[in-house]
DNA sequence: GCCGTTTTCGGCCCGACTGTTTTCAGTCG
């Protein structure tokens, strides 16, 4: 496993910040985006057990996906702005409204005061949506995971109208799993390979194709979803020699938990491949979106093919690139799939050229043996040949990160001096870079005079995580402002499913890269894929350089490369927003 | 509750599997 050297930095949390991570409301807090969407999203499941109009449900859930990818905090804006936005109308703009103020609204409380709290966790079980929640409570008084329980084992659930000794199981099942896993976590991608590789062990060659979030290039994986031109009687028999447990088995789909994680396979006919791939890679608004577009037309969409619904004939697809052909539009990319403006791009063949991986000639954040890395200078300009670099950016610690052996003067010298020596006799440039603390108080961890020596210089935060948001926004702009520093490293800090990003206001950090000629980078190592997909969108569409770098710390990591350049294509990034598609001479012309 | 190059009213994606049923509801993706 890769270690992640941070700063033991040791804080004392005040109450707000606590809170802050909560996402529990405060007076005079801007409300983000991710609260605003996780209050619409409550209401959505509210309204479902008090079975309200589905489609209204569905415009709440909508409405929440939507702010969720927005990289502009919609507190601050107008209802009249709010309802510009797409799936936003007046009723949903005023309740955004609402809860930028007040963290709430009357609705959302009122629907609150009718349903039981502990309703909304049973809402998370395997099997149990909002139906039955609602007949449990109604009938059984169950209102609690507890209560459940208890009536499970007492027998008591088979006494209703449509339930029996499976459901009875089933609960207590799903209660157990439940009470097991503390929370739901997504799997980093390099933990997503690792379930591929397990599955692929009893799939044979060319028979498969791997769908889903991870063929989208998302930054983390929920499920692993993998189309199969196999037949069923024979891979099903194959797949539970790998599967921990199956969850349900049939002819047309098979689904198991591998490794802990939950693995859909869905049987096709090469004929029909198409459609089976373009329906299991999602995303589910992309779907809907296209299946509507079908519709307008008199036709449906289905991942079988394509009826037309007056004549009753069936267009079948072996390939994607038809079906976009059939529907009037341009072929969309994977990664651009998510209902976020390519639909609309692709009627009017208005889509990006986006950026591939063929054109990335550098990787723009490793580490050597120098600080914390396990390759040598001449070691890894080996490695960045065999990958086909014509440059790498070495970019070791400072030597205010003392955990990571961070480099002083005297050291950064005698690496250049190494460096020298190897660039003399290889096809792979090894640029001279450092990775420098931005301090708490935002100044750097080496001073200048070293710094404006240096080929490149990233800056990064390694430290005093826990800063007000204004603090912590101000300690980047000093950097973002300070001559010498080129691009901001991992600019969120987060570590996925092992911390969250800081607090820091990425528009405003965003507007002065832009302002600066700075770059922002794209960390592509999987426990950090930072900066992600919606800020990558906002970086570009403000001229933003983007800078990919793995922040390699032995011969492997380099290979996460892929991991970045998905990252960036699903911020629609075209090779002349990515630094890695520059040449030697043009990335230190930029950077001086 | 949202939305409109057929619509400002009347639509709103579509199918697989399970458990409970004798034809389907609920959940899930």
């Amino acid at each position: 496993m890769h270690r992640i050297n941070e700063n033991a930095y040791v804080e004392t949390r005040t109450k707000k910040k606590v809170r802050q991570e909560r996402g529990e409301y405060m007076e005079g807090m801007e409300v983000s985006n991710g609260k605003i969407a996780d209050q619409l999203h409550l209401m959505a499941q509210l309204l479902e057990i008090l079975e309200e109009n589905p489609f209204k449900i569905r415009a709440y859930i909508r409405a929440a996906e939507v702010i969720g990818r927005l990289a502009t905090p919609v507190a601050a804006l107008s209802p009249k702005d709010l309802e510009t936005i797409a799936g936003i109308g007046p009723a949903i703009a005023e309740k955004v409204h609402e809860i930028a103020a007040n963290g709430t609204f009357p609705e959302l409380e009122e629907a609150r005061g009718r349903v039981p709290p502990g309703l909304i966790e049973m809402l998370t079980l395997e099997g149990v949506g909002p139906k039955t929640a609602r007949v449990l409570w109604k009938k059984l008084h169950i209102e609690t995971l507890d209560d459940l329980e208890k009536a499970a084992r007492g027998h008591r659930i088979r006494t209703l109208k449509g339930f029996g000794e499976k459901k009875e199981r089933g609960f207590l099942k799903a209660i157990a799993i439940a009470r097991q896993r503390k929370e739901e976590r997504r799997m980093t991608r390099l933990e997503a390979d690792l379930v591929i590789e397990e599955v692929k062990r009893v799939m044979r060659e060319g028979t498969y194709d791997v769908a889903g979030s991870y063929r989208r290039g998302k930054s983390t994986i929920g499920d692993i979803d993998i189309v199969s031109v196999d037949t069923p009687s024979t891979l099903n028999r194959r797949l539970t020699q790998i599967a921990d447990e199956v969850l349900d088995e049939g002819e047309r789909k098979t689904s198991f938990r591998c490794r802990g994680s939950r693995v859909d396979i869905r049987y096709t006919t090469r004929s029909t491949l198409g459609t089976m791939l373009l329906y299991l890679t999602g995303s589910k608004a992309f779907n809907i979106r296209l299946r509507e577009i079908a519709l307008q037309k008199g036709w449906r969409l289905n991942e079988y093919g394509i009826r037309d619904l007056t004549l009753g004939t069936v267009h079948e697809f072996s390939r994607e690139a038809e079906i976009f052909s059939f529907l009037g539009m341009d072929p969309i990319v994977p990664e651009l799939r998510e209902d976020w403006g390519e639909i609309d791009a692709a009627l009017s063949h208005n889509l990006p050229n986006l950026v591939e991986r063929s054109q990335i000639r550098s990787d723009l954040h490793v580490h050597s043996s120098w600080s914390d890395g396990n390759l040598d200078i001449p070691a890894l300009a080996k490695a960045g040949e065999a990958h086909g670099y014509t440059h790498l950016l070495c970019t070791d610690h400072s030597s205010s990160l003392g955990i990571a052996r961070g480099l002083d003067e005297p050291a950064l010298r005698r690496q250049a001096h190494e460096i020298e020596i190897s660039n003399r006799d290889s096809s792979c440039q090894i640029l001279h870079g450092v990775e420098v603390d931005i301090l708490a108080d935002g100044t750097t961890g080496l001073p200048s005079r070293i710094l404006k020596d240096l080929d490149v210089v990233i800056g990064s935060v390694h430290s005093a995580f826990s800063q007000e948001i204004d603090v912590m926004t101000r300690r980047v702009l000093s950097a973002i402002g300070n001559e010498h520093i080129d691009i901001i490293g991992h600019p969120t800090g987060r570590l996925l499913g092992q911390r969250e990003a800081y607090a820091i206001d990425m528009p405003r950090v965003i507007a002065a890269a832009a302002e600066a000629g700075k770059a922002l980078e794209c960390n592509a190592s999987p426990f950090r894929m930072d900066i992600d997909d919606l800020h990558i969108r906002e970086a570009v569409t403000k001229g933003v350089p983007i800078s990919i770098g793995t922040d390699s710390h032995g011969p492997g990591d380099l290979a996460w490369m892929d991991y970045g350049v998905k990252l960036c294509r699903r911020g629609w990034a075209e090779p002349g927003n990515i630094l890695n598609t520059m040449s030697v001479d043009g990335l230190r012309e930029w950077a001086s």
